[in-house]
DNA sequence: TGGGGTCCT
DNA sequence: AGGACCC
């Protein structure tokens, strides 16, 4: 629609091979939904005007526009599909928190659940902000890129993407964390609850469990003989509304990959053509990159008898050196040698004296290597990581021309990922630390700051709440995130006004490619744009013994939590309380402080694991050290 | 029932 | 290398 104006108020289909991958509203309004085949839809909507989908380049571009834009605006962005981003505003929303009064607080937009009039916005001041900043970002995308969407504002991804397709086309929500409960039971069935996929689904049917309320009060215990601890109590978290992962940023694609599905293909000729056809589109994209790529994968599915679905087999291989050389610098002679490779593959994967059937082939660069800043300097043999990785997001502007020694951010002190560094706990170290200062003091505790903890935790249950309900207020570090999607809906045409400039870097895009859907759909879209911010208050109340419902257990129970704490009340505080107060009762044996990570380029490695918690000291406000 | 991606085992 | 998840 951005780029045919014109399709604008017809029903209009984005067609991939023989579905309808999405569509824009005209279209849904006359039946057409959204993995529907084409004749299905021809059948409910004759005048459905459809436009082939199958190479994504557009919209990828678009998506990776989109997503550089927000990290302009703040850099904790994590991508989810082409047309999803979450944005962790924490910062963003305490150093505006600092400068706003509180009677000057304002929401915008929806509250699920309640009439935005009627809210308060002193009473979740760090939700208000966020609603703020979802709307900025919002306009900014619509501005500058052209495309609406949809936005959720809540203290954690899960929360921010449901809550963001409360109200549909181009609109907002925020949710307060008083009505989690509600948000999560309104869920219609297990599979809505997202990282719920259809395999976890239809085990979870085995055991009888259908409805979010369903898997909330089943047995912990019973749960992780089906699926092992941690998946167990991370479905059963994600059913009460708990979500502590952290909202990681991309950086740029991990993998780049080209596919092409069919009917039929039997003979070799046919299958070095396609690819040969994949490759160079590949390889074209791999340049624009400018990063090596280490391995190559070689993907296909065999024409399946039974088991149709997702019968895919794949070899993979290193690429030797003076190939991936000539990748990034975009050598013509490099697709005959990559054809060889991949069809040596091909020759691993089906044994073509006999007969055969595939029905797609895919072609993928994995373990991509950002070129060396020092040049070929003796030093990258020192350095584990990959030098640089840097910014925006999107492909990583290559390297600013083929060879050459690139100067340009000399290793940073540590990148924000991509390859290798670590991330998520740094993330997470980082954004508590700065915090952590007055996070473990004073603001931290959610309590008032005339109330001792020590004093507090003795209290009454509904003393506590009270106090509590009174104080509604805030607390520090709170997490964000914030989600975009786009759909286009106005739109003028080409109006991509530009680069956007992100923290010093440019930006830049591929272009070629494969193929696609979502996006331009017209205006449609789906849902996209979740944007979590920060939380407010609400009350934690402790129970002491007694466990309610949940299960049980000892130590380990309910997802995990102390047999003190009430699981309704954990889903209510803030999600990096949470994440803490979880990461604390799972090392039990208190803080073993992990050896602590020297933080420096030394022990690179180390890339997304471990969650090391480190602060701590919540913990005391839950028991009675 | 696409053509992409991610991370975990 | 495959399996789960996401869009």
């Amino acid at each position: 629609m951005i780029r045919n104006p014109s399709l604008r108020d017809l029903p209009l289909g984005i067609q991939q091979k023989y579905i309808i991958v999405t569509s824009n509203y005209v279209a849904r309004q006359h039946g057409v939904t959204k993995l529907m085949s084409v004749s299905d839809a021809k059948e409910k909507c004759p005048q459905l005007v459809l436009v082939n989908g199958e190479d994504l380049t557009c919209y990828r571009e678009m998506s990776y526009k989109v997503t550089d834009l927000l990290m302009s605006h703040c850099p904790l962005v994590e991508r989810l599909g082409f047309d999803e981003n979450f944005v962790d505003v924490t910062e963003l929303v305490e150093s505006r928190l600092k400068e706003t009064p509180l009677s000057a607080l304002s929401f915008v937009g929806h509250i699920y659940n309640q009439e935005t009039s009627a809210v308060s916005a002193k009473d979740y001041p760090r939700l208000a902000i966020g609603s703020h900043i979802a709307a900025e970002l919002r306009d900014a995308v619509h501005t500058k890129l052209g495309l609406t969407g949809c936005a959720g504002i809540a203290s954690n991804k899960l929360l921010a993407k449901l809550v963001s397709g409360a109200f549909k086309p181009n609109q907002q929500t925020t949710l307060l964390p008083e009505c989690t409960v509600t948000l999560m039971h309104s869920l219609s069935g297990l599979r809505r609850v997202p990282g719920v996929g259809p395999r976890t689904a239809q085990r979870l049917q085995a055991l009888g469990l259908h409805s979010v309320s369903d898997l909330q009060l089943f047995p912990l215990v019973d749960l992780v003989k089906e699926f092992g601890e941690a998946h167990a109590k991370r479905i059963q978290n994600l059913a009460r509304g708990i979500d502590v992962s952290m909202v990681t940023p991309t950086g740029p694609p991990q993998s780049l990959s080209d596919e092409d599905s069919f009917k039929k293909m039997s003979t070799m000729a046919e299958v070095s053509q396609k690819i040969e056809e994949l490759l160079a589109s590949l390889i074209d994209r791999m340049h624009k990159d400018g990063r090596q790529p280490m391995t190559f994968r070689l993907t296909i599915r065999r024409l399946s008898t039974a088991n149709k679905w997702f019968n895919r087999e794949s070899r993979q291989c290193p690429i030797p050196s003076f190939l991936s050389q000539k990748i990034a610098l975009g050598s013509s002679d490099v697709l005959t040698h990559l054809v060889t490779v991949a069809v040596k593959l091909f020759h691993k994967l089906v044994d073509t004296s006999e007969a055969f059937h595939l029905t797609l082939i895919n072609v993928c660069f994995c373990n991509l290597q950002s070129r060396s800043v020092s040049r070929g300097s003796i030093a990258s043999f020192f350095s584990h990581k990959p030098p640089q990785k840097p910014q925006s997001s999107s492909r990583h502007t290559g390297p600013p021309s083929p060879r050459q020694p690139i100067s340009p951010t000399p290793t940073q002190s540590h990148g924000r990922r991509g390859g290798s560094d670590y991330s998520v706990e740094e993330r997470t170290g980082a954004s508590r630390s700065p915090k952590t200062s007055g996070l473990e003091e004073g603001a931290f505790p959610r309590l008032p700051p005339d109330v001792d903890p020590d004093v507090f935790k003795v209290l009454p249950q509904h003393i506590q709440e009270e106090l509590l309900s009174n104080f509604q207020t805030e607390r520090s570090g709170i997490p964000s995130v914030l989600t975009t999607d786009l759909e286009d809906q106005t739109g003028f045409s080409h109006i991509f006004p530009e680069p956007l400039k992100r923290a010093s870097q440019s930006v830049r895009s591929e272009e070629r490619g494969a193929v696609c859907r979502e996006y331009d759909a017209g205006s449609s879209r789906e849902d996209g744009n979740e944007f979590s911010v920060p939380q407010d208050p609400v009350g934690m109340r402790v129970e002491h013994d007694n466990s309610s419902k949940s299960v049980t257990s000892n130590s380990v129970s309910g997802a995990d939590f102390p047999h003190n704490v009430d699981p309704c009340v954990f889903s209510q505080l803030p999600a990096d309380m949470q994440r803490e107060l979880l990461s604390e009762w799972r090392q039990q044996k208190p803080i073993f402080k992990m050896p602590s990570r020297p933080s420096g380029t030394g022990g690179a490695s180390r890339d997304k694991k471990t969650k090391g918690p480190q602060t701590n000291n919540l913990l005391k406000y839950f028991k009675p050290s």
